[in-house]
DNA sequence: CAAAGTACTAACCAATTAGTTAAACTAAAC
DNA sequence: GTTTAGTTTAACTAATTGGTTAGTACTTTG
């Protein structure tokens, strides 16, 4: 960013930049985002963008920011105030539901970045990623200790509930397509809430503890069981 | 592809070019990956991809031909081998793991494919992966009429197992990042077998039916079949 | 008013990139 | 040994792209 206080009418020019990046980058990735695009998208000059943010990568670097790295906090806060461990759970799933609605292009983001191996990650979104997984970790501890979840990797439940709810923002389009074409029998599109009430539900059922008697064995287990 | 019989030497040319390129659009994506830095890594004249393959839409096309839309039929006959829908699911879920094996980066460009809403899919592996997709749908349709799974959307548990997947196929390392910069409590990487067999169990848990009382009667288990 | 700082732009550049061409090489067939 | 079809390559081009520069308009300050 400019070091010197950006006006009023420049902060509203930043903002139309982040916006339109954000998209761009949700569309094409990092490498196919083109600069002439999201300044031309955004209606200003390429040299703005420089100007007032910089290169390709600090763009992408303060379109992270904006959209996950500032609500690390609120997501910490939000879950710690839930009093069970199903019900933090849940906050969980619906402050990333809260963020995934008020940023649809994120999950998009993401998933690229994970598919690149954080190549573009800046180090600071790493850091406030790490901290929001951090708040599941102890949520599913505490649950595994009161006997009512089963064991799970944290970040492995994490990225389930973001690829799915991902999946559900922006890419029911895309789903749509597949079926068509396959002429395969798929429920038509629900909306994003009600997807992210099913997504709730089966994450939750995902880490439950099922009573021992309920549980089917159909394959035994070779080297050693798995709780 | 050139429409001329290829020789067994340029057969090793193509197979060399392919399994270079998924690499590149994995480690890239679409945009990202260079027709030159794939020609150089695979030790070839960059023409030689035109004169076998084609541009690079059609590069991309037959990688993806390659690493899944091949494979469609083998998921569809192997799945339909298992008796119970428990037991479907559970070989879907090993299908998808063992493709992952084979073919490490397909998770990579599918995660990338879907946040571009498929925008560099060739028609012929959507249609292959709604076909792979239909008999997930045909599964939980039935084990949901035996009451021993709750209504899931097929595209969604898909995609969990996708996503879950490939973040262990690969991504364990970025997760290591994220934790350690986070100084967040995680266990140490495990191997993707391991993680694999846990994210199976996960998914039988995620569908299936919690009994209210106790009153679900178990499948029984099938002694003697593994695969 | 003038000096200075901020916000923005048109035009430009150097480097990269997908794709092409024509020539050269290889190995088997005649 | 020559031909021929298939394969591979060096060199090239046309277009794109990230980034820069020099300059302009607007606003604030002395």
């Amino acid at each position: 960013m400019h070091p010197t206080p950006a006006t009023p009418a420049a902060q509203a020019t930043i903002r139309r930049i982040l916006e339109t990046a954000v998209e761009a980058f949700a569309e094409k990735g990092f490498a196919g985002a083109r600069m002439d695009e999201i300044a031309k998208r955004a209606k200003v000059n390429k040299a703005t963008i420089y100007y007032h943010i910089g290169n390709k990568a600090a763009l992408y670097s303060a379109v992270l920011h904006e959209t996950l790295g500032q609500r690390a906090d609120l997501f910490i806060e939000t879950v710690g105030r839930g009093r069970t461990p199903e019900e933090k759970l849940r906050r969980y799933v619906r402050c990333i539901v809260e963020n995934i609605m008020r940023y649809p292009s994120l999950p998009r983001i993401f998933m690229r970045e994970a598919a690149s191996l954080g190549a573009h990650l800046p180090p600071q979104t790493a850091t406030d990623l790490g901290r929001i997984i951090g708040v599941l970790t102890q949520t599913l501890a505490e649950g595994r200790r009161a006997g009512v979840f089963v064991a799970a990797t944290p970040v492995l439940i994490h990225f389930m509930i973001v690829g799915a709810l991902g999946y559900y923002a922006q890419m029911e389009s895309v789903i749509q397509r597949f079926v068509r074409e396959a002429a395969v029998d798929h429920p038509p599109a629900a909306s994003f809430e009600a997807s992210a009430k099913e997504i709730e539900d089966l994450v939750v059922n995902t880490v439950r503890a099922v009573p021992v008697t309920a549980i089917a064995r159909p394959i035994p287990a070779e080297k050693g069981d798995r709780s």
